[in-house]
Order: structure tokens, then sequence, then C-alpha cells
DNA sequence: TCACAAAATCGAAACGTTTTCATTTGTAGG
DNA sequence: CCTACAAATGAAAACGTTTCGATTTTGTGA
């Protein structure tokens, strides 16, 4: 069933046919009925390996995100898909959860037709060596969502909140509200996202009455089991901080979690502050106070700014930025006048 | 960059290039040296395009999802992840969320060759007449994972948990409990998976002291916002539940977000039981009894069976059905004593 | 009706592989 | 040293489309 067969029947050339398809404004109305009678009739449908093979390009976008299912990444899948289905892309998608490739393995998908481009939501394989970013790759199409990766990736093309600010502005809120103690519960390390957002609460620390305290800031791995650890361990602190902020929302759960079971109250002991507004934040208990992206509107820039270097066009290599914004849920709230003391703990009922 | 060009410089024929790189045993060790040699030499990449189209095989899956970013998804698609990799297949992505496709533009999809096959996640536009599945498709080949689609869609093969069992299970371990009155808050509707669910609620509850009411069962619609309003509703009744079963950890966690929001207390006035264990239902307050369900094992079943398919086996069309299980947490204890009049909600602080 | 330009159509090449069949090379046995 | 056979390699076809240049048809104005 291929053109051929609609041309023997539809009484036309091949090229007629394809023509049909592609370009029927070039073709007689006469003409173009007979063949589309034709394909009617047989059932016909284009071969998209042969297209494409001739096209010389897949109509594929690989997305490397770390996990299907990770509930932040909703809106910017949802924005990267909407302008693919628009500009007849398709996506595949690599999860670099189940397996660790190197940067270099999907650079090669493109050279060897596999994909048109790609975007990258997580680290492939953190901390490779080959995993460099070399000016002879500049050439191959690929984009980065959110910074959400190692060192080495930092030079490619970008678009992101500016989480420097962000964070700076999310901690500044909890000085404002008089806290003095607050810890910090890091990302992955390694990760450009989230060593801004580090940064960006350090910046603001600096201007804090207490100062800046080392052991304020803990590695939560950017995982629920790494931010309960790094929790437990802030409670811990002769110091304890009355608030937290995480670098994001997974872990400000995690925090919570872990907060309310070693018998304090959130936000009455701890305020603890987010990252992401993921789809629960919100009916948390308490709803979450954190920052808000625009990810649907990250996904369709990151696809658009793909889809211009595919199509060769320039698109240098300075990062889009986004606006963010603080959304103020309940679990954040001025600390307690008497919250000088660390054993406020024990007085509490259990 | 052709394997023309690896050719001449190797000094062989183009069809011995091929050789060494799909069946390299049958070519003698110099020459495939030379070849190789010229391989690395030219950094050729074999042309993916040419190959498939060659073959006449995408190498691509097709998975219909409803949004990345679902936390229950996460290990199913881990699992067909795994497998698809293992196969050397990659997986193309379609949200329904986004757009809203008929089962018959994914079928088409594979006749057209942009893909091999088909699993579906997520019912493609719900209550589409054109969704029916007949039997001239029975050659493409299509599965479902968790049998998470409308009716019309009831006789593709598909891998998947006993829902009614499971859910009369979990409806049992309520009643066993000593709660009489339990609440169901279901899924989707139309959605095959939500409904055994609910009628594994109604099986259990038939034998339960004060039998089934219809207004105990509210359609969450598979939404946070709709099982918050089917809680909502549950509450208000004049005989409120003691106990209320949710088809799936999301409105779980809703529900017991309002719950806690009308002053009542979890498990204390109103226990909740949940279906999937995502992610987050170990660290929620309380943290959650549910199903568990061996999604990874889900997803490599469904991506084994849909290759069967592909390579032309007849993998027939019962369901493979794979083991739950009850895990308890704390969201569930025993109705309290005097939990017979509505009003004892009048007598909790708010 | 004719000439001519424009529009429509056709034929054939090309894309880069894989694969079949034929040919060459190598090897062992007599 | 020759034959027979196996192993290795080569030549060419084929996959289904798009597209280029050539050719035919159509339409227009004189």
């Amino acid at each position: 069933m291929s053109i051929k067969d609609v041309a023997k029947i539809a009484g036309v050339s091949i090229s007629t046919v394809s023509r049909c398809l592609n370009s029927p404004e070039n073709v007689k109305g006469k003409t173009l009925a007979a063949v589309q009678s034709a394909i009617e009739q047989t059932g016909y449908a284009p071969n998209a390996l042969a297209r494409n093979f001739r096209r010389g390009k897949t109509g594929l976008v690989m997305v490397v995100l770390q996990s299907v299912g990770l509930p932040f990444w909703e809106g910017v899948m949802r924005g990267i898909n909407g302008v693919a289905r628009e500009e007849g892309y398709s996506i595949l998608i690599r999860e670099t959860a189940s397996s660790q490739p190197e940067l270099d393995d999907y650079l090669k998908m493109v050279v060897s037709k596999e994909a048109d481009g790609v975007i990258i939501l997580a680290s492939p394989s953190p901390f490779s060596s080959t995993n460099a970013y070399s000016t002879q790759d500049r050439r191959t199409p690929i984009v980065l969502g959110c910074e959400n990766v190692t060192d080495e990736l930092a030079h490619i093309p970008s678009v992101r909140v500016d989480n420097r600010r962000a964070a700076n502005e999310a901690t500044q809120y909890l000085i404002q509200l008089g806290h003095e103690r607050i810890g910090f519960i890091a990302g992955s390390r390694g990760s450009l996202l989230t060593r801004d957002r580090e940064r960006g609460y350090w910046d603001a620390m600096k201007a804090s009455p207490r100062g800046q305290q080392r052991e304020w800031v803990v590695n939560g791995d950017q995982t629920i089991e790494g931010a309960r650890r790094a929790t437990r361990k802030l409670l811990s602190l002769a110091d304890r901080p009355t608030a937290i902020f995480c670098a994001n929302d997974e872990m400000a759960m995690a925090s919570i979690y872990e907060i309310k079971r070693s018998g304090l109250s959130v936000p009455d002991d701890v305020s603890v502050l987010g990252f992401d507004d993921i789809r629960y934040a919100a009916i948390m208990d308490p709803p979450l106070t954190t920052v808000v992206q625009p990810t649907e509107e990250i996904g369709e820039r990151t696809m658009r700014r793909l889809l211009n270097a595919i199509e060769g066009r320039d698109i240098g290599e300075a990062p889009e930025i986004v606006e963010h914004r603080l959304i103020v849920r309940e679990s954040t709230a001025a600390p307690r006048a008497q919250d000088t003391t660390r054993d406020d703990r024990r007085e509490l009922p259990a």
C-alpha cells in the first residue's frame, strides 16, 4: 500500500500524489479529488519512515529527564508537548534514573538521526568527564530547561528563572518575618540550579542579624530521604533554626514530615519554605509557602528555542530568564517570641 | 559522511561495511579492523533514519499517558523504559492532558510507521465513538497498562492488578477495623480501573453491618479538586462516614486535607485509605494506608507483552494480573467508640 | 486560431541503508 | 597441483518518499 498504488488507481504519477499530500495548492481540483478518492479507497497512509528518511529529519525531540512522575516537571512537559504538537514534532523521552548515559550519547543521537534535537531537564550522569560541552558540540541543537545540570553543561543555552535572586528573595521574606536562624536544605550537589538557590540563600543571610552559619546549610540530595536526614540534623542543632528553606517542594514535604514527627509544629515552631509549587503544595498540611516558577512557559520557551536551533538559527548561549513569584501560604509565620532557647521542644506535647 | 565514504577509505564495498556493523562475525578480522579504523577516522555514525526505513521498523513505542508528573506512573514508566532500553526501543510519549486524540489516531501511527506499537496508560478522549476497538484493529500491537481507560477499550490486552479484589480487600480491612459507614471516592467516570475498584468496594459493603448506601459513594473525578468536593459532600452527610476509601492516593491526599480543614482528625475521626502508594504516601500526615501495586513489574510486563505483539506473536486478550498488597500505615484506625452521632465535629477545637 | 506564458504533470534520480545473489578468495583433500 | 567447497566479499536491487528538471496541458490575449 504505497504511494505507487495510489498513483496507479488515481491514474496519475507518484509525484502528483506526493504533491496532493504536501502542497495541494499546486494541483488542479479535479486531480486532487481523484487522488483523494484513491487514497480513501486504498486506505493509504504515507510511510513516515520513508518520508523522514528522504527529508533527513526525524521530527523527534529527545527530552532527558530524571524520571517521569516527578510533579515539578508536569508543567514544563506540558509546555514542551504543546509546542511540539503545534510544530509537528514528537517527544522522545529518556530517563536518567534508569540508566546513566553521557551527554555525548545524546549528542550522538542527533548526528545519527535518531532525533533532531535534545532538551535536557536532568543532568546525564553527574560528574562524568565526557559530559563537557565542547565548542565542537555547539552545532547540535540542545537546550537546557531549568538548568538542572552539572557544571560542565553550564554553557548550553537554557531557559529558567533567576534561581539565585528567587532564593534570595524567599530568604529575605523569612528574615522579614523575624527569623534569624534560617536553615537551608540544598539539593543535589553539583546541580547548577541547586547551587544558585544556595547562593541566593547565602546572599540574603549575609545581611541577616546573625549572619551566615555553615551548619545551617545541609545537603538534602534532592531526595525525600536526604531531606529527612537533613532536617533531623538541623533540628538537632544547638541553635536550632526557626525556619527552613528547602531547595524544592518535595524536600519541603519531607522536611515538614520530619519536623512534625519530632513533635514540633509547622509553622509555630519551625517555618518551612519550598521551591517549585508542585501540585501538592497547596494541599499539604500546612499548605506550603513556596516559590512559583512559570513551568509551562519554561517548557514552551525551551522547546521554541530548540526549534530555532534545529532550523539552524543562532540561539546564542545566554540563558532566557522567566519570572518567578513567591506565594505565601501557611507553612511560614513569624517565629515565636520566646523562641530563643533550644529547649522549647521539651515543653511541647508529644 | 555515509557508509559509502567509510567503504572508500577502508577500501571495501559498502556491503562489507554494513556487515561489519551488523554481523561482524561474518567478516575477516583484517577487514573488520580496516573498516573500524575508517569509521574512527571519519567519525561515521550510521544513519538511523535510513536503517529504520530499510528495515521497516521505527524502533519506537508510543506511550500514551495523561500527563508526565503524576507520581503513580513513575514506576510503570521505569519498567517500560527498562525493557525498552534492553531491547533497543525508544519511548515516544503523548500526553492526553494537552490534546485529546482518538484511539484511532494512535493505531494510525503504527500503520504510518511512526511507531511500532502503542502502550495506553490513559484513556484517549473519553467517550469518543471512534474509540471502539474493532476486531480489525486486532493486528496493531497495543497493550494497556493498568486498564486506565474507558469501556470501549476493554478488549485490548492489558497488564494490571485485580482492582476489584484489591478494593474489596481494602474495604474488608476497614470493616474489620469496625467501620460501618464507609465512604468511597471514585475516580473518573468511565475508567475501567476506577469502576473495578468501585465494584470491589460494593462487593465488600454488601456484607457489612449497615450494608450499601448510595450516598456513600461520590465521584472524585480523579482530581484533587474533585476529591475535595467529594470529601466535603461525605462529611456533610447526616450519617457521616467514619472511613473513606479513595480510588487513588492523590485523591486520598486531597481528602485528608479537606477532612483536617473541617476540623476533624485523621484517623481519629475519619480513617482514610488510598490506592497506589505513590512516593508521597509515606510522608503524608498521617502516613497513608494504601494498596500497593507492583508498578515497575506492570511496566515491564506491559512492554514485554507489547514486544511480543510487535514481533507478530499472538498475545491473546486476557489481562495479565499481578499481585497487589495492602500496606497499613497511620491513616486508618478503629472508629471511636462514641462515634455514632454526627455532632462530634462541634466538640472539636477548630 | 495561434503564440506564448503559466500551470500542471511526469519521469527519474536521489536519500543511506540492508540484503540477495553472484563472484572471488581461501582451504583442505585427493 | 587440481578440485570442491566454504568463507569472504562485491555488485546491485530495493525500501517509499521528495524533488528537480523536463514535458505536457491549460489559459490568455492578439
